[in-house]
DNA sequence: GTAATTTGACCACA
DNA sequence: TGTGGTCAAATTAC
């Protein structure tokens, strides 16, 4: 690591660091009842902090340091901000009609990616995601070259809702407790995010059969919002720069629609609420999801829940930032 | 009984 | 022709 990016690594450190400090100040500042004031202020250094650390992600750097970041964003918020106009960027009308003609086959599949993203699993069990939306598995392929087979998965109301939403989940070869996934297309069901509690995914499912440990009964009971911080850790390799990314974020609703084949998504709602603003967002359906977040703690989509949850500012909380930075 | 998963076969693309 | 993506019958789970 050379000395630029070894200050970079600090000032991130920093950064992320003060927005630890602030966030516990704030919490007890809220059980205080200290002035709003004051409150409002704390926000407002959280926030700017966690700007900060991201500017300096977005200038060090594209592919490597902040794609990392982007996998630590759980699947569920890349897949909600890849809902409603995440695709129809390059579909031609052609492309619609072979999506609704099964016998094309995948004549239009490999221009549908949409966005990949990698998750991880500490406990190394299947299924690390949990997005919101229910997928029935369709398919599992050997791919040349990787150790573990790649599972198809499409919307369950792809029938009944004309749902032509479809990902791929793949085991990474370096490290197996990390999965690969790539959406394809758009959500048009009514049962994505915003139903209150998703059906089990597969990968869920999957969990259920195996009876591996209790871990997962416990997450599905108490809600999948809890399954982020104890399930899922920040895979810092992420994804190479294969789409060849001038930059891998930027705050405007560019990059949600219509920045290239692939996107990545490396902010939580609450940031991406705050930097891009709502207006944009609200035009990729970012609104509804965002708001859905940050208006209530029991809110209909658990696995929004992520940013500022207690647990995720804890003293113990897992900042592996030698992984994370490296 | 219904829904989901598995898996071999088929098809399109490079 | 090899590979990846999808189909669909058979199987399994609930």
């Amino acid at each position: 690591m050379d000395s630029s990016k070894s200050w970079e690594h600090k000032s991130l450190l920093t950064e992320i660091i003060e927005g630890m400090e602030l966030a516990k100040q704030l919490r007890l500042s809220l059980s205080a009842a200290s002035s709003s004031d004051t409150r409002q202020f704390l926000v407002q250094r959280i926030l700017s902090s966690y700007e900060k650390a991201l500017l300096i992600l977005n200038f060090s750097g594209p592919a490597q340091s902040t794609a990392g970041a982007i996998a630590s964003v759980p699947e569920s918020l890349v897949s909600a901000y890849a809902g409603p106009c995440f695709d129809d960027y390059n579909k031609s009308p052609k492309d619609h009609q072979d999506l609704t003609d099964v016998s094309k086959k995948r004549k239009i599949m490999a221009k549908w990616t949409d966005h990949v993203m990698r998750v991880s699993s500490e406990n190394g069990i299947e299924g690390p995601h949990e997005d919101g939306h229910s997928w029935r598995k369709y398919g599992q392929k050997d791919i040349l070259g990787a150790k573990h087979p790649r599972s198809y998965y499409r919307c369950t109301y792809r029938n009944t809702q004309s749902c032509y939403a479809t990902k791929q989940v793949q085991r990474s070869d370096e490290d197996p407790t990390i999965f690969e996934i790539t959406y394809k297309g758009k959500h048009t069901c009514s049962h994505g995010s915003n139903s209150v509690l998703p059906p089990p995914s597969p990968e869920q499912q999957e969990q259920k059969r195996n009876k591996q440990n209790n871990t997962s009964h416990q997450q599905q009971s108490q809600g999948i919002q809890m399954s982020f911080p104890t399930n899922l850790r920040v895979d810092t390799k992420f994804l190479e720069d294969r789409e060849n990314m001038a930059s891998p974020f930027s705050f405007t609703s560019t990059s949600f629609g219509s920045a290239g084949e692939s996107n990545y998504y490396l902010m939580p709602p609450s940031q991406m609420r705050n930097i891009a603003g709502n207006e944009q967002l609200s035009e990729c359906g970012l609104t509804e999801i965002i708001s859905a977040n940050n208006s209530s703690t029991n809110s209909p989509i658990p696995e929004m829940d992520f940013p500022l949850e207690p647990v995720e500012i804890e003293p113990n909380f897992p900042f592996d930032t030698t992984g994370i930075f490296s």
